[in-house]
DNA sequence: GTTGTAATTGAGCATTCGTTCAAAAAGGAG
DNA sequence: CTCCTTTTTGAACGAATGCTCAATTACAAC
């Protein structure tokens, strides 16, 4: 056989995702990239082949991360509407918490806003990514209204772009660096809205 | 006396945010911004200073030409609440609308995700920008208040920034490229919300 | 050890980046 | 027309960009 590999792909990804959340595709340069990773050029371009393939793997890991911590949060409640709930809050309180992350918004709506006018390739992953995260939404809510959690006559893939849309706002926000608690109240507000669409009881 | 500018610098500005407002700080070359402006390099250096002058001169120039676009709004209506839904359904409806703008997304949110962490001084002037977007609304919302179209009980400031919030959400989502009505259907939901601060009669 | 293979290295490629500045061009004043 | 001032031009700069590849290194098998 022969040499082994040493660095270890995940990893390697999780870094690329450290820095191109922080600083974005085109804030960031190879050079950062050597450094972030510790790798040499030819090591990147023969696991990755491209920055653009690097940046796709990135994206694609930050979204899986993503996914796993909206479960985290849906598992701690009966409620699957309370879960959700949750996670706007927890979003709300991370936004506020200092380096607690290379970013407050959220590395699928940067990697749209700034690729869409000029990277179609990067705009299309970014979108079907946000509609695979509808999709999940979607199926929570329906099950919600099923288990009659939420009103009958709401429509759930309506009220999950609108989920969605807070979701997108609220992170946004984050990046203004306002006081902790006024985003704690934001994330209070926006889980109040899902309340209009509950069932009371 | 002498020569005289063959240049207008309030349209040389406006074409400046068709560009950078469709392709960011970073995605726009000075080769492009030559051929927008159809000025060359000298000229624009003269007239601006830098490439980062340019921006900061674009940014200002978008951010109070969306403070007309909201005054147009309001003007419509005796409410000052159903002027803002109105301005929420107007988003949606031209997020739908294909070529309407360079770019569905706000370009001061597009600005501030894209300079957070890679360029400070950007970010400061976005930061600013909305932080003033924010009084003028919040100076709305505590006159429908005071006017009564609003509960009594409102913390005007934190419903200004979930409205704010409702906002970038929004013209994210229209970054999506979704059909048109269920961009309409966002923009109704999110004028809903304003409906559960308002009082009855 | 020696050999064979695969991973790592980093100097250096062509290109593009933002920017400068001496020269040319375009008027108004005399 | 001749000056004088101001604007415009575009070639060219140094630095940075994404990327390549021949040489080197490190390990497993023998």
């Amino acid at each position: 056989m022969a040499r082994h590999a040493r660095y270890d792909r995940k990893t390697a990804l999780e870094k690329a995702v450290g820095l191109f959340w922080e600083k974005g595709y085109h804030g960031s340069s190879m050079k950062q990239i050597e450094q972030a990773l510790d790798m040499r050029p030819g090591s990147i371009y023969a696991t990755f082949g491209s920055k653009d393939g690097l940046f796709s793997e990135a994206l694609a890991a930050y979204a899986e991360q993503g996914g796993r911590e909206l479960a985290v949060h849906l598992k701690g409640f009966d409620s699957i509407v309370e879960g959700l709930q949750d996670y706007l809050r927890g979003i709300a309180c991370s936004c506020g918490d200092e380096n607690a992350a290379p970013s407050r918004a959220c590395m699928i709506v940067k990697t749209l806003l700034e690729s869409s006018n000029t990277h179609p390739a990067l705009a299309d992953q970014a979108n079907s990514i946000l509609a695979a995260i509808e999709q999940s939404i979607a199926e929570l809510l329906e099950q919600a209204r099923v288990k009659g959690e939420l009103v009958q006559s709401i429509d759930s893939r309506r009220l999950t772009r609108l989920l969605q849309a807070q979701i997108m706002g609220l992170r946004s926000m984050g990046e203004r660096n306002l006081d902790p608690q006024i985003m704690r109240d934001l994330g209070d507000d926006m889980a109040a809205i899902l309340d209009g669409y509950r069932t009371q009881h």
